[in-house]
DNA sequence: CGAATAGTGTCTTTAAGACACTATTGA
DNA sequence: TCAATAGTGTCTTAAAGACACTATTCG
């Protein structure tokens, strides 16, 4: 059976202590002027990843080489598109900052659940939350989340508001700071702010974490 | 752009204290003869899972009742097959005994580098186990690669084989026992063996682990 | 009996969490 | 000065790992 394929990224970002996912509207019928993901159809089938690659420069007008894009799942659609029978294939990733991309907007991931999006868009985010809230624990990805230099405590706000819970600012500082490869120090120091300034750091070279930070309330 | 897609099964046991995955010799061209993993055609698109369901039952010879189907992640390949070009979305699972399907046979994975098995499926291959291995951790998949009964060495086993580990046996025992849903105790112990005979236990309700199995030399 | 395996006790070490305390800025 | 935030010290508690020890079977 032949079937159409689409490429569906969920693209996650923190906007004023939120977390937010790319949004846009549907230019086309079906569904005309509803939200949805960022999405393009593949047009080679040995081009998964650079079709991925191009929604995330095309569509989040971000290009595709400061990211990290990982697969998310695969699902089946029989009436998605008139035209025949469709599959589409997540992605996800996250941005430091969102881009001013025309016509896609940062819709905070609390408001998914009301805003109808197009199709199974809806729980695509929910599972592309779940993930990033599990890779939290596991790699270095909120570094990504973070702009190139970073104090502790910008760091420390994106596990806060991925995870909804407060963590203590002394134990989490001695975690990063102890776990290999995960932040490295700079000599810059924050100023402006109240209080005493704080150390800049850059992302390390570590992925994967060797000790997991450990979430609240497990 | 239309394409076919296949829905590829990676489906593990251990045999002999070996992990071991479940091929076929391909029937038909290209690569005829070649041994790969047990595939379908999709043949609707909303009919993903369903397909999976059935390599499990028709080409694995188990009901997909008694299993539970993991997606792994979609590749793209341009010249799969002569007819077109081809996505296949493989999928995972893990048995508690081979089948005794007609015309499949169950490799060690050890041996997968050297078998040279068609089109991507080595790939595929590595990436379930890499995937077992960590869901060996966090869930309690473990007690899926065993009998309905099973004493706690057994299930060691599944951990030390996977992992190529020695573990503790009094502290494995601890941990597991002390892990909420992971195993329930029967009233059943074992006979016949050298030594103590050992208690039986059977699954527990837990899907996944509150606390993680250490995995050594992390 | 001894060899083998099951399972418990217990000590040591490590890591997490709580939180007091010091450090350094802006108002 | 105080309020605010950064970062260190240190105590308590929980869990992992090592391994001695007990329990129960077979040959």
């Amino acid at each position: 059976m032949q079937v159409s394929i689409s490429v569906v990224m969920v693209a996650m970002t923190v906007i004023d202590g939120e977390l937010t996912v790319a949004v846009c509207k549907r230019g086309s019928a079906p569904l005309k002027g509803r939200l949805e993901l960022p999405n393009l159809p593949l047009t080679a089938a040995d081009r998964l990843a650079q079709t991925a690659a191009d929604v995330a420069t095309e569509e989040l007008g971000c290009p595709a080489a400061d990211l990290e894009l990982e697969q998310l799942s695969a699902h089946g659609a029989a009436k998605r598109d008139p035209r025949g029978p469709a599959v589409s294939i997540a992605w996800w990733t996250v941005l430091d900052a969102p881009t001013d991309q025309e016509g896609l907007t940062y819709l905070p991931v609390a408001d998914v659940p009301t805003a109808r999006l197009a199709f199974d868009h809806a729980s695509l985010v929910s599972e592309a939350v779940d993930r990033l809230a599990r890779d939290l624990r596991y790699t270095t990805v909120a570094t990504r989340l973070c702009d190139d230099l970073f104090t502790m405590a910008q760091l420390r706000r994106v596990y806060e508001v991925v995870w909804g819970v407060e963590l203590d600012p002394a134990n989490f500082h001695r975690k990063v700071t102890g776990s290999t490869g995960f932040v490295e120090p700079t000599s810059k120091v924050s100023q402006g702010g109240p209080g005493r300034p704080a150390q800049f750091y850059r992302r390390g070279e570590a992925r994967d974490l060797v000790s997991p930070i450990t979430r609240p309330t497990d």
